[in-house]
DNA sequence: AGATAATGTACAT
DNA sequence: TGTACCTTATCTT
C-alpha cells in the first residue's frame, strides 16, 4: 500500500534493522545482482524517504527503491527463509532480513543522480522543515484540477490516490476545481491536513481519515470495515452512502486513476 | 483455477 | 491517451 507514509516507515525500519552495521546484500531473483554485489558487506549509513522514493546510503552508493504499484517489502527476524517468489533484493544481518519484491525501481545512484531525483520532486509533507510554498506556486498558476495536482509528484511528493481523495473530502473541496481557483487559505488548510494525516499514517501504518464524530458508531450506524485496512470517507466507497450526508459516493476516471468524492459534501 | 483490480511511474504515441 | 512494468489480494467460476 505504497503512499508516502509507507515509504517513511520503510526508511525507519531499514535504519532500525540495518543502520550502522555491515549488511549482506543479494538479489535472489538475479535482476539486481550487479548492484547488490557492489554494496554487499558495506555499512548502511543512512536511510531516507522523499515522497514515495526510498534512499539507502552505503558510502558513495545510494540504493534507490520505488515500490510502484505492486512492490512490497517484507521484514523478518532471525535467519531468512528460502526466497519465496521473485525477490529482487534481500538484505540480511545477524538480527534479521528484508525482502523486496516487484519494485518499479531498485538501482544504485551516485550522489549527483540522487540529487536529481530530489530536484524533480515537490515538497513532502512528511519531511521535517518542508513547507507547502513551493507547491502553492505551481498550484496557484495551474489550470489543472486540484485532484490532478495533488497526485503530481513534481508539485507535492508522497500523496497518492487515498490521501488525495480523503483530504479533499475533509475540507469539502470539489476535486474538479482548477488549482488557480483555490485560495491561499484553502491551500494552507490542505497542506496542514496532509501533514497531520500523513504523520498519523506513519505512526499507525495505515490510512485513517474519519473524524471521531463521523465514525459509524458516533453516527448511530452499523459498524463498517473498509477493505484496504483503514477507515476512510470516500476512497473506494463508490455508490456507498457518504458517511456524513448519505449521498452515494461518486467515482470517475481521471488521468487513468479512480477519483472518489461526495457530490454533496464537496461543493466548495 | 482463472480473472480482475490496485495505494504508481515512465515511456510511446 | 494508452500500455508496459510485475505482484498480490480479492473476486468469479
Amino acid at each position: 500500500m505504497p503512499e508516502g507514509h509507507v515509504i517513511h516507515r520503510l526508511a525507519r525500519e531499514n535504519d532500525a534493522l540495518f543502520g550502522g552495521r555491515p549488511v549482506r546484500v543479494s538479489s535472489p531473483q538475479g535482476r539486481f545482482a550487479e548492484g547488490a554485489a557492489l554494496i554487499d558487506g558495506r555499512v548502511l549509513d543512512e536511510a531516507e524517504a522523499h515522497g514515495k522514493h526510498l534512499f539507502l546510503g552505503f558510502g558513495e552508493h545510494w540504493l534507490h527503491v520505488h515500490l510502484g504499484l505492486y512492490g512490497t517489502y517484507g521484514f523478518g527476524a532471525g535467519e531468512p527463509p528460502e526466497p519465496v517468489g521473485q525477490v529482487r533484493l534481500r538484505m540480511v544481518n545477524d538480527s534479521g532480513y528484508a525482502d523486496l519484491r516487484g519494485p518499479t525501481a531498485c538501482e544504485l545512484l551516485t550522489p549527483a543522480e540522487k540529487a536529481a531525483v530530489h530536484r524533480r520532486l515537490g515538497p513532502d509533507p512528511l519531511r521535517p522543515g518542508e513547507a507547502g510554498d513551493e507547491a502553492w506556486r505551481r498550484i496557484s498558476r495551474s489550470g489543472s484540477t486540484v485532484a490532478a495536482l495533488l497526485m503530481d509528484q513534481k508539485v507535492l511528493a508522497g500523496v497518492g490516490n487515498v490521501y488525495r481523495a480523503e483530504v479533499l473530502f475533509r475540507l469539502g473541496i470539489s476535486p474538479h476545481r482548477p488549482g488557480r481557483d483555490l485560495s491561499r487559505t484553502e491551500w494552507d488548510a490542505i497542506w496542514a491536513d496532509l501533514v497531520a494525516l500523513m504523520h498519523d499514517g506513519v505512526a499507525a501504518g495505515r490510512i485513517d481519515t474519519v473524524r471521531p464524530e463521523h465514525t459509524p458508531e458516533a453516527m448511530g450506524r452499523p459498524p463498517r470495515v473498509d477493505d484496504h485496512g483503514g477507515e476512510v470517507y470516500v476512497y473506494r466507497r463508490h455508490d456507498q452512502p457518504c458517511l456524513v450526508c448519505e449521498t452515494p459516493v461518486r467515482t470517475e476516471e481521471l488521468a487513468a486513476r479512480n477519483l472518489f468524492w461526495c457530490p454533496r459534501c464537496q461543493q466548495r
